[in-house]
This record gives C-alpha cells, sequence and structure tokens, in this order.
DNA sequence: GCTGCTTCTGTGAGCGTTCACAGTAGAGAA
DNA sequence: TTCTCTACTGTGAACGCTCACAGAAGCAGC
C-alpha cells in the first residue's frame, strides 16, 4: 500500500543497454544522440530502434559533467515581489520564454531575486555555472547583479537596455520613443492640445524614452510645452492614480494624458473617473505595454503594443547565441498602435 | 575587446583543489560538505577554511550523478496559456513556491504544458527524473499529467483536491466549502436574501464545494432555493460577465451575488455596471480567492482570502517530505472573509 | 600483552556520458 | 600490388563527486 508513495521507479536504461541492444558500441550510440555525423544508416536504424524500444534518455548529468554545460538558462528577476504579481507583462515574457526555449529542449530555471540577500545567493548560484545563460528582467538601471555576472563572463540578456553598461551587455527592447510618438501623434489627431503625460521612472530607459518621444512630437507640432503636464510615476498602479490627481490640479484644462504603462493608465482612469471626468469624451487616455491591464481596464485602453512575443523570442536567441560563442547584440523592435475605446 | 564576452570563466576549483589547500582528502571534505559527522573539529576547519579561500563550490552534476538526484523540484502548470496570464493566483503561489525552495537551496524549474504535445514532453522530461518531485498546478480535474506521474512514482503535490485520484495523491488546499459558507452569511446578515452565484467549473473541486457551501447555508437560513439564481462559469473574467446577465435576466430582483473568483467577480461589476445597477447598494458583490484582482477591481471586492502565502510553504513542506520517503498527505488550510467595498 | 570498540581518515571504484584517438574496411588512384 | 583517402566504429580515459571499505589511532578492559 504505502510502497506507491516510492514504488514503480527502477534503474533507468543506460547508453550501454541501448549499445547492447543495438548491437554496437557506446561510442556509435553517442554519435547518433548527437547529430548522427559519421554513422551508417544501417547503424543508426539499429541504434534508434533500441532507444525506442529501452526508453532510455539521455542522462543529463553525466552529460554536463563532461561538457561543462547545464543545457539550462535563468530566467531572472530581480523586481521587488510586489512588481512581479502587479505587472502583467512578467507573466507575458515569461510565458514566452518558456516557450522559445522549449522549441530547443532547455529548461527554463526561474529565479526570484527581490532582497539583497536573495541577489547574493543567486548570483554565487549562477556564477558557479548552474546555468548556461541568464535572461535578466529588471527595469531598473542600477542593478548591480548585471554588472556582476557579466564581470563573471555569464552570458546574459537583458529586457531592456540596461542604463550604464554600455555595449557590453546585450538587450533586447521595444523602440520606446517611437512608440510613444505614435501615442502622441494619435492624440494629437484626435483634436487634443492640452497633452499631460505621466512618465515611467526616469532611472529607467523605458521612461526616458517615452518621456523623449512625447517633446518631440509637442515639438515638431508646434505645441505649447507645459512643465505642469508633466509628472512622473514608477509604473505602479497607484503612482498613475496619484498622477492623475497632481495633473488635474495642475492644469485642469487637461484634454488628454499619455501614461507610461497601461498599469499606471488603469489607475489614472480611476482617478479621473472619481474627478467627474469622462473617458474619452473629456479626457482621452493612452496607455503603453499593451498588457493584459488594457483590455481589464474600463473603457479598454488605447495602447501601444510592445511585441512581447518577439521580445523573448529574440532575448532567447540572443542568449543561446551568446552561450555559442557569440559577441553581444543589442535589438530594437518596432511597436504599434492599439486603439480601442479610452481615446 | 571581444574577450569580454567569453573571458573570465576559468575552471572552477574541484573538491580536489580543497583537499589539497586543507591538507586532507576528498572523502574528508566531502564528508565536511554533507553534514561534517566522523570529521574532527580541526580537519573541519581547515576544509572551511580551504574551501573559503579556493571559492569552492559543489558541482552539482558530479554529485547527482551519483547519488541520483537532481535536487531541484519542478513546478508544473497544466493550464492553456490565457488562464495563466488572467489569474493572479498563479503568480502569488509561484512567488511563495520559490521562497520556500529557496530556504532548502533548491531551485524551481518552471514548467508549462498547456497543449497536449507539450503535456507529453514535459512528461517524459519529468519521469527521466530531472527533478525530483512536482509542485502541480490545475484546476481542472481530467488533467492526465497527475496520474501519470502517480504511477511513474513522481514525488507529487497538487494545489487543490485532485478529483478521482483518491487518497494516493497529496494535496493542499484552501477550505473552500468553509470560505464560501462564510461569504453566504455575510450577505446575509447584511438582510441580502436574493443570492445569486456564479460558481466555478463543476469538474473543479473548488467549484463543486464553493456551490455546496452558498447551498448549505441558504438551506439553514430558510431561504428559498432558486435555481434562477445559480449560474456557472469557467473561472475567466468573461465567464463572470456572462453569468452575471444570465443572472440578471432571470432574477431582476437579485440583490447579492456570491462569485467564486475575483476574477469572474471583476467580470460580474461590468455587466452590473452596465445594467446600471449600484454596486454594493443594489447588489451587493462578494468574491473568493484575495487575489490582487480584488483590489483592482472598483469598488474592490469584499472576498474570501485564501491564504496563499501558507498553501506554497505547505506545498514544499509536503513535497520534500515525500521525496525524502514520506506518504502522501492532504492539508485543508482555513479561509478568511475580507471585508471591502463590494458588500 | 591482546582484544574490542569508537572515532576518524584515505583510497579505489564507479555513476553515465563525451571526447580523443586508434583502428578497420572499402574505394579509388598510381 | 601498394598507397592514400574517406567513412565509419570501438575503446580507454576523463569529468567531479559520493560511497563502501579498509585502515590507523586512541582508549578501555581483561
Amino acid at each position: 500500500m504505502t510502497m506507491s508513495s516510492t514504488g514503480g521507479r527502477r534503474k533507468p536504461p543506460t547508453i550501454h543497454d541501448v549499445a547492447r541492444e543495438a548491437g554496437v558500441s557506446r561510442g556509435t550510440v553517442s554519435r547518433v544522440l548527437n547529430g548522427g555525423h559519421y554513422v551508417s544508416p544501417a547503424a543508426a536504424d539499429a541504434v534508434d530502434a533500441a532507444i525506442r524500444k529501452t526508453g532510455y534518455v539521455v542522462n543529463r548529468h553525466a552529460r554536463s559533467l563532461i561538457t561543462g554545460r547545464s543545457d539550462s538558462v535563468g530566467f531572472l528577476l530581480t523586481e521587488p515581489q510586489e512588481r512581479f504579481f502587479e505587472d502583467p507583462n512578467f507573466n507575458v515574457l515569461l510565458r514566452g520564454c518558456t516557450q522559445a526555449l522549449a522549441a530547443h529542449d532547455i529548461p527554463l530555471l526561474l529565479m526570484l531575486a527581490g532582497t539583497d540577500d536573495e541577489r547574493r545567493r543567486i548570483t554565487r548560484y549562477i556564477t558557479a555555472g548552474h546555468v548556461d545563460g541568464v535572461l535578466l528582467v529588471s527595469s531598473h538601471s542600477g542593478d548591480p547583479v548585471a554588472e556582476e555576472l557579466r564581470a563573471a563572463g555569464v552570458p546574459l540578456v537583458a529586457c531592456g537596455k540596461p542604463i550604464g553598461l554600455g555595449s557590453k551587455v546585450s538587450y533586447v527592447a521595444a523602440d520606446d520613443r517611437d512608440g510613444a510618438r505614435d501615442m502622441v501623434r494619435h492624440l494629437l489627431a484626435l483634436g487634443r492640445r492640452r497633452i499631460g503625460v505621466v512618465t515611467g521612472p526616469l532611472d529607467t530607459p523605458g521612461g526616458v524614452e517615452r518621456l523623449a518621444g512625447y517633446r518631440e512630437v509637442l515639438a515638431e507640432a508646434g505645441v505649447e510645452a507645459d512643465e505642469r503636464l508633466v509628472v512622473s510615476g514608477d509604473y505602479s498602479r497607484a503612482s498613475g492614480e496619484a498622477g492623475a490627481e497632481r495633473l488635474l490640479a495642475r492644469a485642469p484644462d487637461m484634454d488628454a494624458v499619455f501614461v507610461a504603462s497601461d498599469l499606471m493608465a488603469q489607475g489614472v482612469l480611476t482617478a479621473l473617473n472619481r474627478a467627474g471626468r469622462r473617458v474619452p469624451q473629456d479626457v482621452a487616455v493612452g496607455g503603453f505595454d499593451d498588457s493584459p491591464a488594457a483590455v481589464a481596464a474600463s473603457p479598454e485602453l488605447t495602447t501601444i503594443r510592445q511585441p512581447w512575443d518577439r521580445i523573448s523570442s529574440e532575448m532567447v536567441r540572443v542568449l543561446l547565441a551568446q552561450i555559442g560563442g557569440e559577441d553581444p547584440a543589442a535589438v530594437i523592435l518596432p511597436t504599434e498602435l492599439v486603439k480601442r475605446d479610452s481615446t
């Protein structure tokens, strides 16, 4: 009875068993397993059959021991935990990376390092060689982990350009400035002229670039810049709410807001609603990300789509290339305006 | 210049280097590493010092090769991907499990198996022994993975009682029935008598139990049962919205709804709002989960808190015990009524 | 003295794989 | 024939660790 918890697990077949079954040597089986070069068709067939018959699966520990590679990559999140819970973007990215890696049969180790203590532990773990490379997800730039890993020579790809590390670290990012430009142009096209902005944190590339795009387009259109229309947030819903309140107090005639994230835009909607402003009639609201938060909001948000599926697949591609010995690379992907009900 | 991408990774120290440095044998170093029994204080100190000096970290592949254990566990999600994106509960659970495992220095491998194809691959991967055990997260019962893993003898802990597998599989769950009872009692205490319910899928234990709790309390209170007040959903936001519309059509005098998940409750709010019903004045709405969706909703949801932090830590505890050879176990945890603005 | 026991230490073997190398067979060219 | 080249195959030696075992040293009791 109680055996059911432990029973059923007998010794798995080894490469030896397969070799014996196929009537060839270990070496030949190994060659079949690793691409099949320099193997006669007859031998290859025999090995394939033997593998099927024995149910053989390669022991990754033994393989890793000799190759020095772990055939797994880490997905490292250095955000404090509440951001991970709150922001649906992480979910999408995680899912995308998992799938892209699955195509290469590479498992993903999720690593969360919210506190300094955890960060130390994880860094040690990674530099000990337990993963072949790291997908780094963190929006802030002061992050010491990226620099430590880079210095240790660990292949690394960041999501979003890490400020201050120059070209030594690979990254994949959406074209933040261009996306912001599209949104502000869209708001102008609707006839809005008093366009506010709730920026992201200005120590993040996304925060800086999206604000720059906003300013550029207004200047190009000859619309008077008004610093009362600029407030900054930290990508959280609460900061969006607070930002909108400040904007309304400072510029009651505001007829549109460009918000640097969908989550903040949700907060903006809450604040506008409370102030009795109708969206989009009185104030048009444009978000950024096209995260699940965009359709969860009411009204559904007009936003800038970040191509998360491509971002994740590119991150994986660049990381694997780097593990394979290539140099770091930067990839910038285009964004797209998605019109919904808030503008 | 381009060396910077590959350089910096020299051969890590082995147990041999430590032994030489400490002036002892491999065996002694290994003993220190694994608990330090039968080692003289002097030798232990020398080894500790040598480990610090050389920066030695044990090579897990080599260790796993001989012990046959991987010292890692899998977090397996067999939901279709949209549910993973949408439902914040998964996030919370994932985070909790990661942290609980981190305390044991055990990394977590995230495995997503939304399609049949992925399911096959992952099952093969797991049964090949690449993880020591699996934390299984999936709400539906028809799930073949649980049964396959159980049959293969893989230590397994499910989140929520798996229907149809009896006592052979460990699980950790919140007390769904009791939580539902609390919520319905709360609605009754507010003077509501025409209380509707949007259930979860009735092939999930949560769906069944929460509905049962609802029925029990109404019966106990002598409130007339009315099947027009009962509709079922699938835990998605959209199904909550559709459910509320059906309820309003069939029982326009409804003055409260108990919704079996916060996410569905968000949909219910949307539908009520569109129908011009004020919440909570006209219709009180009670959710379930106390997920981030509860505070994201407006008005913020009164709900039943599932103790996610305890659920995840218990799942990890039970799994590790089972890996250590103990028998499967079931853990039921209490819930708690959280009052907010929707009732 | 010898025997037995406990505590500690070193050594050889082996986990399952890949890699480098040596070697075989057959074809084609001189 | 002999030599060279290509296509393929087998074998021993690692990889870094743990485990089982054999021994050494110290101490007690006879």
